[in-house]
DNA sequence: ACGTGCGGGACACCCCGTTAGT
DNA sequence: ACTAACGGGGTGTCCCGCACGT
């Protein structure tokens, strides 16, 4: 090399803390996504981030920690978003539960990622009877959905829009169960038929709540 | 030492290899059940079972083929006995599925298993998009558990036990998936209560497909 | 945002770089006492110290160095002030040495210190061999203690306070050995009695150098 | 290659537990006595033992227990071999204790080992006040070792060897943390001459032990 | 049919040090 | 003078699976 020219030092070292931060938070939720928590590895979620070991263990205090803020600003705002707002003051509580189902499901379909699951969910299975820090976030995410679910029922009941006998408590267990329950079958299965079925029966059901006229 | 006297090998190595067997598959099978698959450890699973390390590579030829094994030879018969036996041949198919699951749901509720969850559902959500061996497996159980359900709704409509436009097919995969709805809700949220209610709207769904009268 | 006020900046960081060495030094020698060099850590150092670790480099280019500083500005001081002080310009340099002993070992007996053994002697134990700065360091430090103890013992001749047969240099020897090996041995066996019966007989040794009157 | 030699499979697996654990201790003895036991590492111990780290696993359960096998099967021995069978049963004990002490004095100044102190003293110091099984396993071959000593100067002075108004416990136990004293002094100063020096007079002190005749 | 010594790779954690910035 | 983001490498641990013996 006849000329030497100083290395311009790129580095970009960057110091962008918060956009570092999401980047592990975001690799994170898609490794504990497909592999789940046990499964998952920190050094992919690294590499994957394209940031060192220590940057990561600089934001998050270990692989708990990271696994904690996964569930309280990756899937909690996810789940607030598709699942919650849509019913959230809604006139027919029925029909907009029905509305997010067909919509979010036909999306999964389309995606592929309903072979995945339900991020929610596939924690949830895995780590609920482990650990008391998911088991207490992941319930709490659970709680919220059903007490929004038991609200907008009762309200519809107020408003002539439920049957006055249906137990609203009762009918948002269901529903928030089924609901897992289908995403979970979706996933063993990697079946869209049996998705679409399913789904066709859960609003069938939900039909069965509404007023007979 | 002048005579060295054979020593008689009484050795209570017992060759009795199903035993052995079949005491590693109970191993694994409690230890899959509360760690998961990749949580599990093969160490773990043969010093519970009181086997060696030896024992267990002689019968199964990895931690894949034992984790096979356990739904093959564990959990498939453990679901046809539970779930599948008590709507066989039954006169009112939405009695006898009442049934099981309020039978089945009061046990596990008071012998604290429900924490746990199902575990059938535990293998399918952890493994079905990892691993097709598992994925297929589990599949053809839960596809099995729906071809009965339908069978059994179908039969029912016949007789004039379930309403005529009930799609057995769509209802059948709503019952399953709705099962697993709500031992993944119970595990998640540790509460009997909840489980409780969810069932209760399961069983009034279940009455919601007889006929009008 | 119209106007850009420029936030006064009261940040206490105070200005005060000796102050901050000094906290960073004592923690060290705190940490170092307890864990070993190698045992112990910079991260909790600074932790200890209450600065961050940007001040500590800022202040010492490494653990090496920061490990130097401790030799150097924490423990020699406190050798002089313990140990040589007390015998300078003695009179008597067998009762002044007594003194001392009897003195500290009460001490750090009655404080609980005694089971951390003697600074000094940890350090030169476990780095000597390993790293030639704390060697020549520590030795240095153990040279000197020797030297004046040396010299006190032959002015103790001249002055008829201690036998002539005594070689100067081999008591001093073997009295700075003792200390070590007394300190150490009430250090693993965390027994205060053995720690006082060993001082007795070190007492003894001592009264053995006086001349037969 | 044309004709495929079916490779001899060497694969010295050899099965030789006794021998492989043995090459692991005699490994880990020299990496821990080098390095101390923070400092030392399990990943060089079993490169230079030649042996595999899970050989290592399957032969001790951790660095803490095998740390603890060095000091018992190792150390221990080393012990009982050089400092106490010399003084058993002698006639002359003060006799002996110097033999033994002037003998290794010199062995290990010609070896060159006395830089690296005594690996007894060694871990004493580095260990006993962090972890319980170090200390008690350490403080177990200090008592014995003073308990002998005590006992070879009682008779000692029954047989009229050693003067009546020595205390035996005292005397052994200064004895004991002399020497320990003295090879952590050689060891942290390096220096030959002062180790010949502090034996000197440690042999001086034994001699006044003598009766006066 | 079963026991065990052993191979080697992956993992989570933590450490010390640097550097761009205030 | 001091801060915090970040760089990587080393550590002890543990795990799954093999192969030789009995």
């Amino acid at each position: 090399m006849f000329i030497s020219v100083k290395k311009k030092k790129i580095k970009s070292t960057a110091k962008t803390p918060e956009a570092t931060r999401y980047k592990i938070l975001l690799a994170a939720f898609a490794e504990f996504y497909k592999n789940g928590f046990q499964g998952g590895s920190i050094n992919r979620v690294f590499k994957i981030a394209g940031v060192t070991k220590g940057a990561l263990f600089h934001h998050f205090s270990g692989k708990e920690a990271l696994g904690y803020a996964v569930v309280d600003e990756v899937i909690g705002p996810l789940l607030l978003q598709r699942w919650l707002q849509p019913v959230e003051g809604a006139d027919d509580p029925i029909e907009a539960m029905k509305g997010a189902f067909r919509r979010y499901t036909k999306e999964d379909i389309e995606s592929g990622h309903f072979v995945q699951g339900c991020p929610l969910n596939n924690l949830a299975q895995e780590m609920s009877p482990l650990d008391d820090g998911f088991q207490s976030r992941i319930d709490g995410l659970y709680a919220e959905w059903r007490r929004r679910y038991t609200e907008a029922l009762a309200s519809g009941i107020k408003r002539g829009k439920v049957r006055p006998s249906v137990r609203p408590e009762n009918a948002a267990a269901l529903i928030v169960a089924g609901q897992m329950g289908i995403y979970g079958t979706a996933k063993s299965s990697q079946n869209k038929q049996l998705m679409i079925e399913a789904a066709e029966a859960m609003c069938d059901y939900l039909d069965s709540l509404r007023p007979n006229e």
